[in-house]
DNA sequence: CTGAAAGCGCTTACAG
DNA sequence: CTGAAAGCGCTTACAG
């Protein structure tokens, strides 16, 4: 077991100084030829690599940036961070992730943890709890600390920072347009509660494309799931009513379980019933009939929030610390329809 | 924009030193109480937060686990990455993520990235590349500086470590079984080409069942796909054979996709064809009809490598460094066969 | 051309 | 009871 070797070490060992083995592995001019080449055939052959703690407390930064997610078993979680991964990657950073289970406490404490000195910027989406209490102390704390941060999907007109989000009012419109474009006019939708930033974007464009193709709004025609297990008797009585000829689901999970529904109570998909989802997913793509959906496109988000919150951090360097007001953007990325089986 | 305050500051503003200042905060005895109340005051008034960076350097500890992984956007990985995440929090550790993308160069540059002071131990799932190459050098490299090393999942004997694995070839085995004791008895297989450790494994499970039970072996039945996007072709010939009445696949896309085209053939599913697949993900739920499955428990496997790992870094605290042979253990995590409507 | 010193933010053994 | 000093591993402005 040979532990890792340091300066101090090199520098006793070819008997000269800490400051001359640091240079010279910096290929530093001030350097002689001689002992450069000397001092870096031994560092070779040691493997040394400068820690990166040590260097982290000497350039007051990490080369880190810190995620906080609601949940990471969760397709369009995992796609934003794999975007974000590579982004980060190419530049030279690492990625630490927390997870908030959807949890204002652990958001907050982990927040606080990470902020300590271990990141140089949050890429994050909001908890569900943390939507609900619109509590954010947390994040304008960090905010006023000079740490930047990148909100993306689940955001807040709360906080003034960089944000990447979806047009989802835009889209749930014209998701809702496009199963009006094939002569459906009875359209549900299949929502969540409220307090998700995004839901309640979603459901206003349903109900603006009603409005605007002057399909009468029915109430009877919104249900708000909680909880996915235990849906199934709401969702079989919205089927029940004859009438409707279309749901708009606003993610894939809804989505295959209207379907799986309908099946059973031998509604054909989509003959009698048109599904579309928010959030494309792998299961959207493997079920029977395969579900035409909306993409958020997660890595593109990923992407775009990692170059932001990047640009920010090496920007700031050299700013001057001039109080000048921050100018902060929303980048909007474009989701795109991916027409599959469901409507046809 | 109020930077984050440090012990310099804090002794400067109240006059005493920084040592005064970190006792106090620490809740020596040595110092006086009207001192100490008086720096405590002041330093949650300016929410003072010591500096992690700080601490990491002078503690030769980050309390950081290191985890690399081909990918993340995949059920069982990210399942994985759950389970680590939430002991780790638990323990007051956080994980920083790194993909390989299956990629030794990727996998073997992460690792050394990170190596560098940055973490505390890896807990990690072989690259396929690596596999194929069967160059571990990187990771004896990181065992030899004294930094442990967990793998999961996709681990090899090559390598001297704790270990997290299924008994690839006994889940496989069972699959098997159960298919046979419903009367199956044509099975084919559909695998993955062969350098992947586990892909090897099931087909072994598979192999002895057939073999237990003096079902004939037919070369034929079995397909190794490498590819998902264009393993159409294949699996149609495969079932084209009428002679099958069932078939294992080593992943649940593997088994959609079998069922989709049976679907599209005419053949039914489970009457048929019975269909089963090792890896529990959330396509296997949500299929029509829905999949019978191997569950390799990942939020489990977290849970113990995480467990595995963070008590090795505590107990190395008190070991005097000596140079006793390390006892690695193995913990073989039990699958559990979740039937559905595949099999019937 | 080389090295001593200061410093990043902290802790702790040791003096006084 | 308080503080100066050394040190974690590194870099760099400054002397010599």
């Amino acid at each position: 077991m040979k532990k890792k070797v340091t300066l101090k070490q090199i520098a006793k060992e070819l008997d000269v100084s800490i400051s001359t083995v640091s240079k010279s592995l910096r290929n530093s001019l001030e350097i002689g030829e001689e002992t450069r080449l000397k001092v870096q055939a031994f560092a070779k052959f040691y493997h040394y690599k400068p820690n990166n703690i040590a260097l982290s407390l000497k350039n007051r930064k990490t080369k880190t940036i810190g995620i906080i997610i609601p949940e990471i078993v969760h397709y369009f979680f995992s796609t934003v961070i794999n975007g974000i991964e590579h982004v980060a990657n190419e530049k030279g950073y690492s990625v630490i992730i927390c997870l908030s289970d959807d949890s204002f406490d652990k958001e907050v404490l982990n927040m606080e943890l990470l902020a300590n000195g271990s990141i140089d910027g949050f890429i994050m989406s909001l908890s569900k709890e943390t939507q609900q209490k619109k509590d954010f102390h947390h994040i304008s704390e960090v905010i006023n600390q000079g740490m930047p941060v990148v909100m993306f999907d689940r955001v807040t007109n709360a906080i003034h920072c960089d944000k990447v989000i979806n047009n989802d009012e835009l889209a749930a419109y014209e998701a809702v347009q496009s199963l009006i474009d094939k002569g459906r006019r009875k359209i549900a939708l299949v929502t969540t509660v409220d307090y998700v930033s995004v839901g309640k974007l979603r459901t206003d464009g349903y109900t603006k494309a009603l409005l605007d193709n002057k399909i009468p709004f029915d109430e009877n025609r919104i249900i708000k799931i909680e909880n996915i297990d235990n849906c199934g008797i709401k969702i079989e009585k919205l089927l029940e009513d004859k009438a409707i000829d279309a749901v708009f689901a606003v993610n894939e999970l809804f989505a295959v379980t209207i379907i799986k529904t309908a099946n059973k109570m031998g509604i054909k998909v989509p003959e009698d019933l048109a599904v579309i989802a928010f959030t494309d997913g792998i299961i959207s793509k493997y079920s029977t009939p395969t579900i035409t959906t909306i993409s958020q496109r997660g890595m593109e988000m990923g992407r775009v929030a990692a170059k932001i919150l990047i640009e920010r951090l090496e920007s700031e360097e050299d700013e001057l610390e001039e109080d000048e007001e921050e100018v902060y953007k929303t980048v909007v990325i474009e989701t795109r329809l991916i027409e599959r089986e469901s409507t046809n």
